[in-house]
DNA sequence: ATGAAAGCGCTAACAG
DNA sequence: CTGTTAGCGCTTTCAT
């Protein structure tokens, strides 16, 4: 049996009040005392029922991470964030898995609300709105990478937009002019954003993205194999192309080296996700918008902690990507740095 | 405020002994009684307080995952399983991952003690033996995929040997007599054990697999890549090569195409991981054996609750892994079914 | 069938 | 400086 507070209380010889006291550090009393108190805790190798002290509290210390479909390739990232976030404040994460299933969904938020817990984090696959977990829920709440449907939420994202951007402004500063973009189904409002990035980086620079040039399709490898020579075979003068992800964009380059193009000569790549196990591993090596998710976690986690504390703040936020600069399409001059930004950085998984 | 049960208790007009009995059906009560409590808690949104309830049951039904080293691309399967597992006796999880920082792990033992978790899961990116966490902790652990080093702990991971066995039967059953293999680090506990099963399988076919036949290099696609070549520059006789996990086998699999060397025709190719992102995209797709790691993770939950039952099950168990047949070495005949072994599927990260 | 009382481990207000 | 007392939300004898 772990022992108690009255167990250190008895054996320090001293009442249970002036041992609480003495092991945290509170009140006042003679220094000898207190010792005493600490070294018998050490001694017994105590440890303080936490939550029988955040029945007094009222805090507990815990945040519930609720996933609505499943632990993808993003969550690693995010969660390192968000765990390095939080335990500046000592908070611990439960974990729950919704598995697209609202009956499920429901089932946690229960599990999570009898814990008492502090505040909640809800992710999803997707960017788009989606449908706000729950309203009147007893803790603050705030949405990771998925957005809620409603503004009076709060929810953090990634700035696909700006994603887009950056994928382009890499591709014309390397001298593209005439660039193409394949990418995801346009179901997905990252796919959407991403082409009005695009859209409006090229239009700086008085060039522009015409419809022809737009494919969308799965956002598999199999498509950019695929779809690339088809465009290439009606648009033989791209010499640039923005793909949707990394899976597509390494479909790409095997489909350009297949038709004998050289990458970044003939024709430059930029991918999205930078997703290093596959960005690094083509032939050559894709340059690719990285989302900074182990970023995006740790404002999460902020944010968070900041709402318990009372601080509400509204709204969606989107935050900057960055861009890694790899042999598909190089940096003008040859010696940049391969980062651009200077988001905390974390390997891959 | 949340209401309490002391609330419920004064609105049904009962006292918080019979609000308690009536609400977790205890006890015996008239049914009208019964009723009116659990609508009046119905009504006020009333949900009991896990951590006062655990402070007098003295069980949390809460149990700590930690991870050693990271969130890897093995960790969500894992997951799955261990939270499929743990929801039957409606456990949560609480997640803290030590980055390989034994001062960290040694502070996030002590935060899960104080939180009086009821058992702990311990994994780690490797099978090798690695040090006990600590010792006299006041509940179970169980070591998921890594193993302790210490025998009369817990420990469920991976037959590598079986999966080796099973990868070289798959090239036999196809027809190769001169297998090759390419793999990872002999560092790995996991590499040595696939060798040892891979040689074991040949053995059984009156086969061998000499040292010049067997590469070990890092885990990575440019690793398949390169070594296939210098492989069959030297031994232009392989029919059949296993490699160490999909990454080597996908950079095979391009080295073998850059060659003229068709797959599965001249040499076919196994891979390991199943890791179904890699492994369908590669032309033409792999073949690949499959840790079945959600099993693995059900059977590490199960294992879990049992010992916290009192059940304890020291030592190491080895759950077999299955095959995922696919083009780069068919079965023979064309039909049989993709997957060898019922074990449960999960999707892809 | 129901309720009063004690107690789980800890903190805090107030006395002494 | 230290101890007594009350109470956090809930469960569990044990009376009634």
């Amino acid at each position: 049996m772990a022992p108690t507070i009255r167990d250190i209380a008895r054996v320090a010889g001293v009442s249970v009040a002036t041992a609480s006291k003495g092991l945290n550090g509170k009140g006042r009393m003679r220094p000898e005392t207190r010792e005493r108190i600490v070294q018998t805790a050490r001694d017994l190798g105590f440890r303080p029922n936490r939550n029988a002290r955040s029945l007094t509290s009222g805090r507990t210390y815990t945040v519930g991470l609720l996933t609505r479909n499943g632990y993808g390739r993003f969550t690693p990232a995010l969660l390192g964030g968000v765990e390095d976030a939080l335990s500046a404040d000592t908070c611990s994460l439960l974990l729950c898995d919704a598995r697209r299933d609202a009956v499920r969904e429901r089932h946690y938020i229960d599990a999570l609300t009898a814990r008492r817990v502090d505040g909640l984090i809800v992710t999803g696959r997707e960017t788009d709105p989606a449908p706000r977990v729950m309203r009147d829920l007893p803790f603050p709440v705030v949405y990771a990478y998925t957005v809620s449907a409603d503004p009076a939420d709060t929810s953090v994202t990634v700035d696909d937009e700006h994603g887009g951007r950056l994928a382009v402004r890499q591709l014309t500063r390397y001298g593209c002019r005439r660039i193409a973009h394949l990418t995801g189904p346009p179901s997905y409002a990252a796919v959407r954003d991403r082409v009005t990035g695009a859209r409006a980086a090229l239009a700086d620079e008085g060039l522009d993205l015409p419809d022809s040039r737009v494919v969308y399709g799965p956002f598999s490898e199999e498509m950019g194999f695929t779809q690339v020579r088809r465009l290439l075979e009606r648009e033989p003068e791209i010499d640039g192309i923005f793909c949707g992800n990394d899976q597509i964009a390494r479909g790409a380059a095997d489909g350009l080296a297949a038709m004998g193009r050289r990458v970044p000569e003939d024709v430059s790549l930029v991918g999205f996700d930078n997703w290093t196990l596959l960005a690094a591993s083509t032939r050559p090596a894709l340059a690719s918008v990285d989302m900074n998710l182990y970023r995006l976690g740790r404002v999460v986690g902020e944010t968070l902690l900041a709402s318990i504390d009372g601080t509400v703040t509204p709204g969606i936020s989107r935050l900057p990507c960055s861009i890694a600069v790899r042999a598909s399409c190089p940096a003008p001059t040859g010696d940049d740095p391969v980062w651009t930004s200077d988001a905390p950085l974390v390997p891959d998984a």
